[in-house]
RNA sequence: GGGCCGUUAGCUCAGCUAGGUAGAGCAGCGGACUUUUAAUCCGUUGGUCGUGAGUUCGAUUCUCGCACGGCCCA
């Protein structure tokens, strides 16, 4: 049993009271004329007399925010979807049962307002209340009006709350979604067709990550919540689907952190006949894009660094970046030994199954990614971390692969493809020994996919972005729980 | 998984160092007030102090465990 506060109590007298003169507490549905955005867009540069002039009677609704009350008169503040706009109630201006039922009104309760525009004394655009209906009674306070909710658990666990006494984080999402929007139109326009491929996937792949695993009852098969989509996308290509995009949420059963949930939100692309250089190229020109369309200017403040966006951004290689950035010896990338003896002194954990180049890239994850806050492309990777990836012509054990860093994060992550079958095959099964040597993010064996290549992909570049970091960066959000509107918790228990 | 910090009224926070069973502001309730802007003025209700144990005559306060959350590390 869930106790009563005493608040909780008076509100629900109130709605009896009012349902005791046959009022509806919950009425079904509300005509109105005007948003509180409309109001201030109409009126908002008009001056008192020609408000009063121009206005008509509007209806209006929303919830009550503020409420100012002189006994006979009351101001309230109302808030909608589109802003805030003050109301005027006068007990000599609307019917005598009206007014009692308005009494009877609590803060966060919706209300429905009849009534003309005017300016108060002060100036502020109001409406002045002919005729008032209540639309829904809250039966809980709304967190204080002037601190707002700023317990971080309850703004996470209960968002709508979060969303009602917080502005800026109503902000937040409407940004999100611009931004997914402009980043849909890029791809749309570039003649990408977007599609959706599977969340449960029989065998997960596509990304070095621990899935999550389900279990399908008419079947009778496991199933895995999806890493990635990639091996679907590339299915696609070979399919003919020479451009191909999704937006969509991977899983991957790992650490919760400032920039790690459970799910998240990647975008993933394909481009036949382009290269991973191509790809950078596109890379720069979506961002640009992306923030010209939401902030106007491809220079931006996060977390107190500026980040500039023109282009064209750093490109430097993986073993350089270790050289010039963390002042790391050449004798590190001779062999794995001296790899092992350096990372140690630098207190980084290794596994004995690391080869070489794990190593290398484990450096780099400590030594040079957090020092990377300009958009930069790092180019190189290991073959061995990278088992989707085509090896690199001139020096076979890198692969044609990037990943961009941004405010000292990874961003993205992409490739040329990897379309021999022959050698995927290969590196498929060096993931498998990985996997039974209790390596649990090592990939598996995806024979279907290998037969896909057998038929043929064409040459291809495909790219995965993480949506929740972008929106980070352009929100200015230190966590990704900030960009997430519903992020994992533990269930509480009473 | 480890370290540090937090959890007190519906919300925002004091109180805990030196143990004597709780305070403020907002919200609520009663009253005054028909142009206010965190309205104002007078009065007032509301708390198993996250949870379980221990120490103690006595624990919100000290100790330990647990739960949930935050930050950092792995």
């Amino acid at each position: 049993m869930e106790k009563t506060s005493s608040v909780i109590e008076e509100r629900i007298k109130k709605g009896q009271k009012l349902k005791s003169m046959g009022i509806n507490i919950y009425p079904a549905g509300y005509r109105s004329d005007i948003t509180a955005g409309e109001a201030v867009e109409r009126f908002g540069n008009m001056d008192a007399e020609t408000v009063e002039k121009e206005s008509k009677s509007y209806a209006m609704a929303g919830r009550i925010m503020a409420l100012r009350d002189f006994g006979k008169a009351s101001f309230i503040h109302i808030k909608d979807g589109t802003g805030r706009i003050q109301a005027y109630i006068r007990k000599d201006r609307i019917s005598e049962d009206k007014f009692k039922i308005f009494k009877l009104m609590d803060l966060g309760d919706f209300i429905g307002i009849r009534g003309s525009f005017f300016r108060t004394r002060t100036g502020e655009l109001t409406i002045l209340a002919e005729d008032i209906a209540l639309l829904t009674k809250a039966l809980r306070p709304l967190p204080e009006k002037w601190h707002g909710l700023t317990d971080v658990e309850a703004r996470y666990r209960q968002r709508y709350l979060d969303l009602i006494a917080n502005d800026d984080v109503k902000e937040v999402f409407v940004l999100r979604s611009r931004i997914i929007q402009a980043i849909r139109d890029f791809f749309i326009k570039k003649d990408f067709l977007e599609v959706e491929t599977p969340m449960m996937q029989p065998i997960p792949g596509g990304a070095t990550a621990r899935p999550f695993k389900t279990f399908h009852n008419a079947l009778g098969m496991d199933l895995y919540l999806r890493v990635a989509p990639e091996l679907y996308l590339k299915r696609l290509v070979v399919g003919g689907l020479e451009r191909v995009f999704e937006i969509n949420r991977n899983f991957r059963n790992e650490g919760i952190s400032i920039r790690h949930n459970p799910e998240f939100t990647m975008l993933e692309f394909y481009m036949a006949y382009a290269t991973y250089e191509d790809l950078m190229v596109l890379t720069e020109e979506l961002f640009n894009h992306v923030l010209l369309e939401i902030r106007g200017t491809n220079v931006i403040e996060y977390q107190g660094e500026t980040i500039d966006f023109s282009p064209p951004w750093n490109r430097i290689s993986l073993i350089d970046s270790l050289k010039d950035m963390a002042d790391v010896s050449d004798e590190v990338f001779k062999g794995r030994e001296q790899a092992v003896e350096f990372a140690e002194k630098c207190q980084i954990s290794l596994s004995e199954r690391d080869g070489h180049g794990k190593i290398l890239a484990k450096l780099f994850d400590h030594l040079v990614e957090p020092g990377l806050i300009r958009p930069t492309f790092i180019i190189g990777y290991p073959t061995e971390i990278s088992p989707l990836s085509r090896r690199n012509d001139e020096t076979p054990d890198i692969v044609d692969r990037f990943e961009l860093f941004i405010g000292g994060r990874e961003i993205a992550n992409a490739f040329t493809e990897l379309n021999d079958p022959v050698d995927q095959r290969e590196r498929f099964e060096s993931q498998v020994a990985l996997r039974e040597a209790g390596d649990k993010e090592a990939q598996f064996m995806d024979k279907d996919y290998v037969t896909a290549l057998e038929y043929g992909m064409p040459p291809t570049a495909g790219e995965g972005i993480g949506i929740d970091r972008v929106v980070m960066l352009l929100t200015d959000s230190p966590s990704i729980r900030d960009v997430i509107l519903f992020p994992h918790m533990r269930t509480k228990q009473v």
